[in-house]
DNA sequence: TTTTGTTGTTTGTTATAACAAACATGGTCG
DNA sequence: CGACCATGTTTGTTATAACAAACAACAAAA
């Protein structure tokens, strides 16, 4: 008989939590929407009561805004907001890339090389969304190299937040603006133990990313998704 | 007549929330703790909807830890925990207080003085808990300086997951270890527009106040109280 | 004495119903 | 035509009950 394995049965409002988290980080939902309770359970096929609690854990987060009347809306983002958000990512992640160029592991340095070639190629095929997801990866492989939790718990949190922007960049800017690449910068000052170089390169990479999205901005300070081609009417 | 003022009734789970809040900052509840719906709800006189809303909340912020069977903890605190908050809050309390000496402002300046003040007074008396207090007090206002929302909003969370040992300081602490008062250097910085000793100050701070509870650690790395007077048992 | 099975209790999870405030709708009166 | 009010709908809030998993206590068997 094959090993059998352990039986584990997660809440409904864990599944809805996940799923809203991906769903926001994908950019599924435009800025503005207010997410009702009723009809989020409906789409789930479950009672009010687990997508209660996902909403309420996802507005605990920051993640989501509370509107009027404690609606939760997806928060739109400002210029100056991501700006802020800016800062504090600079702030917390050039700190954790230092750390993590004081105590480099070798499985982790081969899977970040993985993953830097893989980008490489995703970039060449133009395939944005997977490498969105790879370049998440890399740059969390990094921080949790950093050996600290907490650090990495509050970098994420600062990367749901701008969960609804995310997306907006687009494949152009991916290969026009990274004529030398942050990502290998970054890599070789860790591998060479460089902390100084490495939070730099942090840094800049996010720097860089802000600016391109904060150009973005209409003229309230609203930041909005580039038309693919020919503006729409 | 008098005016009238704005009726606006607060949610139950709001003001569940608040009191949890505020009694994990004051230490009231010791570290290990499991608190049930059930026995919250009963000491809050609702029913248990309106509690799983406030602890779940509290969970999502990390001011609580999910043990077995998702039931809600007060956490207990290690030496390496608290030496990886104080890498996060170094990152963020720094940044914070190196913004703020960049746009001073006048009614703030004149706050910290005063709390200051305050607080110089509160330790000559061995107030430890209102000196608690009006100490958080003068370290957001510097925060708020800063003028970066997310960057209060997410000080303010490290300073909840530090709350159950917060109250470990003894008066004795507070009057010895500040021969030299960072509070007061920084204050200073922050006036002269010296960014950097401002960080520097604010990170001192903080090591130093770490430095001191990672001494309370027993063998196993726990964070303990200080027993006040002679040993117990 | 140790182990195993049973039972009762505790506790988080989920669904459901009742409630109140806010919003939208439409009709009436000026 | 426009302002105002009544009404129905939407939606977050709260209480309650039923449920299942985990734990504790105790009894029975090896």
């Amino acid at each position: 008989m094959t090993s059998l394995k352990r039986i584990e049965r997660e809440p409904l409002w864990d599944l809805a939590h996940a799923q809203l988290r991906d769903a926001l980080l994908a950019g599924r939902f435009a800025p503005g929407t207010v997410l009702t309770l009723r009809s989020l359970a409906e789409t789930f096929g479950t009672s009010i009561t687990p997508v209660r609690d996902a909403v309420t854990r996802l507005v605990a987060q920051g993640v989501l805004q509370q509107g009027p009347r404690n609606a939760a809306i997806v928060p739109h983002l400002t210029r100056n907001e991501l700006n802020d958000l800016t800062v504090v990512r600079c702030a917390l992640e050039g700190r954790a890339a230092r750390e993590a160029a004081k105590k480099p592991q070798a499985a982790s340095l081969e899977r970040l090389q993985a993953l830097l070639a893989k980008m490489q190629s995703l970039i060449a095929a133009r395939s944005l969304e997977s490498y969105l997801e790879h370049h998440r990866k890399f740059h969390f492989e990094i921080y949790a190299m950093s050996g600290v939790p907490i650090l990495v718990e509050t970098i994420e949190n600062m990367w749901l937040r701008c969960g609804p922007v995310l997306s907006f960049v687009i494949p152009e800017y991916v290969v026009l603006l990274k004529g030398w690449d942050h990502h290998t910068a970054a890599l070789k000052a860790i591998i060479a133990g460089d902390g100084e170089a490495a939070e730099r390169e942090i840094v800049a990479d996010i720097t860089e990313a802000a600016q391109y999205l904060s150009g973005l901005a209409d003229a309230g300070g609203q930041l909005r998704r580039p038309m693919p081609e020919a503006a729409a009417s």
